[in-house]
DNA sequence: TTTAGCACTTAAAGACATAGAGTGCTAATA
DNA sequence: TATTAGCACTCTATGTCTTTAAGTGCTAAA
């Protein structure tokens, strides 16, 4: 257990070393310290903290700076969320407000508000997929056979794919196809219609419709675009400046975020999961698999939407991030979110 | 002029500068050349390059580097373009004949293929807007007073947004609305839709529709987008290998491909327009406008489709370029563009 | 016109000294 | 017992100097 006084030598030099990115030296800290000790006693101080593994130095004779497991003291024990700034309320406030808002307008807009004020990268993943439900597909024929497939989900995204049409299918049965499709499968959550399109709908089709199989993969195919694409990435350009002007770091961080899959399981880790109570979980780049993030720090903020699952907000920065300002925030978006996707379900299932 | 000598030797300065990256020196160039001359020999001609403004150096004792000046009289007068090779080859034939190609379709994978097999950032710009007709326009409403606005074109491709709808506008009307667009607008250019639903448009939905102007507005906004919105970039993350890790020219790079119309005026430059035969044009950093693209080098090449106008595929990267090989790579990749796009309408118009 | 030879230039790398920031430890002090 | 002053020590960063290697320009001979 820290004193307090060590508690207050932690938490100081983990602000300075965010403020400066310098290492802090006793004397330094002396001048910043609300208390009035001596550059030894500190001394004494930062040497057991170090002893402790919360401090780390550089070299012999430098001053000090917060380890990983100082930084992790100080997220359990120490921090105080502040409360959120009346500009970064209004840039909020302003932001949401803006009209023709959808699920999906609303989940991204609110990437690039944490992105804009914090200047890091955020990344913002709907309400769960599982109650998403098909709300209608069209066939548009285009001529010398081809045909796009329009695909609308209740949360009001469309997906669109352009199908050269195997020359098999008669253009009647297209139209009987989508007839069925839309009579049987309207209204029923994506993963159903995922399951029935391999179970009893090709039967279906098979007793108006002489070619089913192609028509069956195009269908598919949108479907499976539409599950997965629910992913919104706000200030990428931003991973340019914290990436210490290391260009290899950088590289592999634009390549992780060119693979969706992998930064959404990195969002929806089970121990995210396990928390109910919507806590906000911040994890440190040594905590996290991916060697890539090994010099950052992932927060994750979850948030319910009454009875429509729950989705995810999160924030990847340096390690040296103002954590305080930063949790205040996004604890304010997360439950704007939850607020408003609440409020957009209550009108829409009228 | 320049003695043939002099020419060999500025080639082999280029080329070994683009292998190695390193000032040529006279000792060293010796032993590439395929003539057999003293390193004396080589410096004198080499003092006479760079009186002429062909070549510099980084300081009084090192080896010489092509100037602007000196790889400008390279591509003008002494750059071979060589054949592409046959794996290439076997990479563009087989890209660009995956299935389900739409015009868009095409256009994109040109990029994708031109930037793979570079190794730097590919931008394709499809043939000219002015051509592209509107092909249908829909409505679907989604609940709760919104609406998706969708739009196809001619290309097939299809725009939409969503829309909260004004309490003004009546839902009877919406479905009239289109109807009377549809009659009325399609199959005509773009272009002259836009001039026409400031025009005419408003007076004839009038008599029909309570509350056009509202209409209007959701209608122009997605039109606006497919006007603009034909613009494909590949292989965006080579931009992290070419600049030369500096940060600071990777950010004002990666700013500006943020901006496509920036990138689309670059392309479409009134020299490129003059130049009807579709010769592939090289722009050197210093004769671009941007200051951002300093040390970089840009190749346009553009292609005619036969009465559908012209489109431009452009290649960004390091001016130290093997432009031989890539300016045989463009050349083909245009005719393929040319011959695809062409069979692409000469079907379409059947 | 070409080449051999040589004096000269420069960057890069290593050796060395110095200043400055910071630490750890000891002994005195409150 | 906890704190502090004082001092020797450590390490980095910086500047200066030297050496080495690569390369040039020029001159005089072939």
């Amino acid at each position: 257990m820290l004193t307090q006084r060590q508690a207050l030598i932690l938490k100081n030099i983990i602000r300075i070393f965010t403020e400066t990115g310098q290492p802090v030296g006793s004397k330094h800290l002396m001048d910043e310290l609300p208390i009035k000790v001596s550059s030894a006693t500190i001394r004494n101080d930062m040497a057991k903290l170090e002893d402790m593994g919360l401090l780390d130095k550089m070299h012999s004779s430098s001053g000090r700076i917060p380890s990983t497991s100082g930084y992790r003291y100080y997220l359990d024990h120490l921090l105080e969320p502040s409360g959120v700034s009346q500009s970064d309320l209004a840039v909020i406030q302003q932001t949401f407000n803006k009209q023709y808002q959808m699920i999906d307008d609303i989940v991204e807009q609110s990437a690039m508000i944490l992105s804009t004020l914090t200047s890091y990268t955020a990344i913002s993943l709907g309400p769960d997929v599982s109650d998403i439900r098909l709300d209608g597909f069209r066939m548009v024929p285009l001529g010398n056979h081809q045909i796009m497939a329009i695909l609308v989900t209740s949360t009001g995204s469309i997906q669109n794919q352009i199908f050269q049409l195997p020359a098999s299918v008669a253009g009647e049965d297209l139209e009987k196809a989508v007839r069925i499709i839309n009579d049987q499968l309207v209204g029923q959550p994506l993963s159903t219609v995922a399951k029935r399109i391999r179970t009893d709908v090709p039967q279906m089709l098979m007793k108006y419709v002489t070619t089913p199989n192609g028509f069956l993969d195009i269908f598919g195919n949108v479907l499976k675009q539409a599950e997965s694409d629910r992913f919104y990435v706000g200030g990428r350009l931003n991973l340019l400046d914290f990436a210490n002007n290391d260009v290899a770091s950088l590289k592999s961080l634009y390549h992780l975020f060119e693979k969706n899959d992998d930064l959404a399981q990195l969002l929806r880790m089970p121990d995210i999961e396990r928390d109910k109570d919507g806590k906000i979980i911040v994890r440190l780049g040594n905590e996290l698999h991916p060697q890539t993030l090994h010099n950052y720090s992932l927060i994750t903020a979850t948030y319910d939407v009454h009875d429509h699952g729950r989705g995810v907000i999160a924030l990847l920065g340096p390690t040296t991030m103002p954590y305080s300002r930063i949790i205040g925030l996004l604890d304010l978006i997360r439950e704007e979110l939850a607020r408003r996707l609440t409020d957009y379900y209550s009108n829409f299932d009228d």
